[in-house]
DNA sequence: ACTATATGTCCAC
DNA sequence: TGGACCTATAGTC
């Protein structure tokens, strides 16, 4: 269930685990059997591009003489792949606290509270897909959409297809901000579309329009570039928090609740500082997702849902106005929170 | 045991 | 636009 930070985090933690090492390859559901082809060769590196992920293969001897041919492992977790790690300890774990396990993609899972003691003896689940086993530890991928070995004009293919990613340094804003200009479909679906943008998925859909206070229906073409320009630096920002700590933030601190603010300080266990993830519950993440019928943060008023691009939309009638307007429109709120100040509960934001 | 749900995408009609 | 697909989990009977 990731939108694109999941997968560039997911990229990091192979880099990190895996990258540059001989490794075992499998697939224990039998549904993934070029696993076999790769087995024993090294894993050069991952690439994330919008919600793709490439791990690179190589076989060692070619990697040794300098020009390898690369193998391309193109994954797409949809709406339910995700990666379980385990290992040493250290491993896989930079993110995690303490822990030799992690599952990037949701909710931790023990693998060693069971009596599994050593990650090597740790048996598959029969779901999983494909196994990456290093001298570390391991990760098992279940339920991914896509799962395939490419090769370099294949992979290239996919990133033709994408948009640009606001976690990509090479991303150019200019044609996020020019495709949806030239279209009148609503900015709503755009962002959904990743030819469009790559790597938004429906909680970033929603909560970026709350930020920009922009009706979901409005046509693209209505849309100046100017508060284009904003909504991409907003998703810069927002994107690269979610990759950071592996969770999605997009409530500025002074629009959670005083009594949320409260538990959170009482918590006490925070050792390093504005750091943790943690510090931030998930019920005071959002402005508008998955608070339908629920009040607006900001004005009170109820959050409407409704069907738009094959997904639920949220959004608050009050706060999200702009509609039918021409370009050069300016927004009606006072003071768009742009600047996203994660972690500092209680403090007064921007 | 069954059902509903989930941060996704594609294809057929 | 509706359904199919990939899987885990929480909730209900």
């Amino acid at each position: 269930m990731p939108e694109g930070h999941t997968v560039h985090r997911l990229a990091a933690a192979f880099e990190q685990a895996f990258g540059g090492q001989r490794v075992r390859t499998s697939s224990p559901q039998g549904r993934f059997s070029e696993a076999a082809q790769l087995d024993g060769m090294v894993l050069l590196g991952a690439e994330a591009v919008g919600k793709h992920l490439f791990l690179l293969f190589a076989p060692s001897d070619d990697v040794d003489r300098g020009s390898p041919v690369v193998r391309h492992v193109h994954i797409h977790l949809g709406l339910y792949g995700s990666w379980t790690f385990a290992g040493e300890p250290g491993f896989a774990d930079a993110h995690a606290i303490g822990a030799p396990r992690l599952r990037i993609g949701e909710q931790e899972e023990q693998l060693d509270g069971g009596g599994v003691s050593d990650w090597r003896r740790l048996v598959p689940r029969p779901t999983v897909r494909l196994r990456i086993a290093g001298p570390q530890g391991l990760a098992d991928l279940t339920g991914p959409t896509a799962c395939e070995i490419m090769d370099a004009q294949e992979r290239q293919a996919v990133l033709d297809r994408l948009g640009p990613d606001p976690l990509r340094a090479d991303a150019n804003p200019a044609r996020f901000v020019d495709a949806v200009r030239r279209s009148r479909t609503t900015i709503g679906a755009l962002l959904m579309n990743q030819k469009i943008v790559a790597g938004i998925g429906n909680i970033y859909r929603a909560e970026l329009l709350f930020r920009a206070r922009l009706d979901p229906f409005v046509p693209g073409n209505e849309l100046s570039a100017g508060t284009l320009e904003e909504m991409w630096e907003d998703l810069v920002a927002l994107m690269t928090y979610g990759a950071r700590t592996g969770r999605i933030v997009t409530t500025q601190p002074e629009h959670r609740d005083i009594e949320a603010r409260i538990v959170e300080r009482s918590r006490g266990t925070r050792q390093n500082g504005d750091e943790d993830p943690d510090v931030v519950s998930r019920e005071r993440s959002f402005y508008v997702y998955h608070r339908q019928t629920l009040p607006c943060r900001l004005c009170g008023t109820a959050v409407r849902s409704t069907d738009l691009a094959a997904r639920t939309v949220f959004w608050c009638p009050r706060c999200q106005t702009a509609r039918r307007r021409r370009a050069g429109w300016t927004r009606e709120h006072p003071a768009a929170p742009w600047a996203l100040t994660p972690g500092s509960s209680g403090e007064a934001a921007a």
